[in-house]
DNA sequence: AACAATCTTGACCACTTGGTCAAGAAATTT
DNA sequence: AAATTTCTTGACCAAGTGGTCAAGATTGTT
């Protein structure tokens, strides 16, 4: 008989299981830390038997580092942005507003992120070495550049870089506190754009960008 | 024969013992997490066999929650300054000192804390609900009525709160990341001088509290 | 000196964990 | 339709875990 749902490459099949592990895999490590997250867990999550993750990704530890790799790769993405900015005022605008969307709706991305950094990053130390070292160095460039042409308070680049990161990754690393402390409740729709906003406003007008590049938005939304 | 070094009162053997574990856990806490931790690696910090351990703290979790209880009152004592100010800029600048303070010279206690509320807080959950709730409140209300003076720009004082929390806090939970993009050095006396000035100016002119409150600065350095 | 309370510790146990394996089921290729 | 590759899965295991225990050492009290 014929399952005219899906067409099954060559292939297809494990790509849909990785990414069906890997979504399972990135909430459970999110919840419960790499030691405290379980492959039994994962498998639940996923809805599928242990040995059959196994199959997919040798080991525990392989697993997370595909998770990471996932996490991290959105992480460069959100700050292309950055680059193709004009100016302090709508690159950091942007990537704050691209930050906090990432918070807001991929927190476990984050968490995970969070959870391995504070335990001095024992199993992606490499990542921090290399990739994160590199991109970190080009947005630096970026912000002097900034400075340099007098469009923003002097600072250290990396001082800023760590002050958004802080801001906005705590939406979604403290997401829990946050919520307890709004009643229980999670952030609306009103609270959120009212966090967006102060956000922006307090590091544009602390950086002293506010008002300054007002060229005409030629190709901007 | 006589021990003069120190006194043997009654209960000082065990408020010591206490103590000592207690230092040790919060190491291990924060950088295996709850679940990575082992009695056996606390039990080696502390220089201590393990089942001296359950003998001062029957269970993991009972000395997980006097850890985090130890540290949670360190974080209402460094906010005392707050009420003490007179103003936004004395009471932000004061605060965020302590707050960096703090992150510098003991972030094992915030990683421990940040570990636990990323994870959903599953075991200080009551921790949130009163005490911190409760000195939530009671700071708000002191920003806003510098709000209302007109001593700083008009802001939801949580956002603002959180925004503190997460600048500070950031320079102690990801330490590591901090070292390793400086060159795997730790930051140095100028680079925390800078840090420190550099955040409170962003916070204080984002706020627009920068020039308000200008009293003479008395025992500042 | 005798007694009681507190503290110390190696040996031990029930249970969970990551990972293995071999037998078979599906799907793909020839 | 036979052969081959890919995928699925229950049963199993060695290692490590939190926690127990009972025997003894220390300290404090009378």
């Amino acid at each position: 008989m014929i399952l005219s749902t899906q067409r099954n490459q060559s292939g297809s099949k494990r790509k849909e299981n990785e990414a069906l592990i890997i979504t399972a895999a990135e909430k459970i490590f999110a919840d419960m830390g790499y030691a405290g997250a379980t492959m039994q867990q994962i498998a639940d999550a996923a809805g599928l038997p242990k040995a059959n993750l196994h199959y997919y990704f040798p080991t525990k530890e392989i697993l997370y580092r595909n998770v990471i790799d996932k996490i991290f790769n959105l992480w460069l993405e959100a700050a292309d942005i950055f680059d193709a900015a004009e100016g302090p005022k709508d690159g950091l605008s942007s990537y704050i507003d691209a930050k906090l969307e990432s918070s807001r709706h991929f927190p476990n991305g984050s968490k995970v992120w969070a959870n391995e950094v504070i335990q001095g990053a024992p199993i992606i130390q490499d990542y921090l070495e290399s990739k994160l070292t590199a991109w970190t160095h080009s947005k630096a460039e970026i912000i002097e550049i900034w400075i340099a042409k007098g469009l923003m308070d002097p600072i250290n680049p990396k001082t800023l870089l760590y002050f958004i990161w802080s801001a906005t990754q705590h939406y979604a690393d403290f997401q829990h506190q946050i919520r307890t402390l709004n009643n229980n409740s999670d952030l609306t729709e009103a609270q959120w754009s009212e966090v967006k906003e102060d956000i922006k406003k307090l590091v544009l007008k602390g950086l002293g960008a506010e008002h300054v590049s007002e060229r005409p938005t030629i190709s901007d939304e």
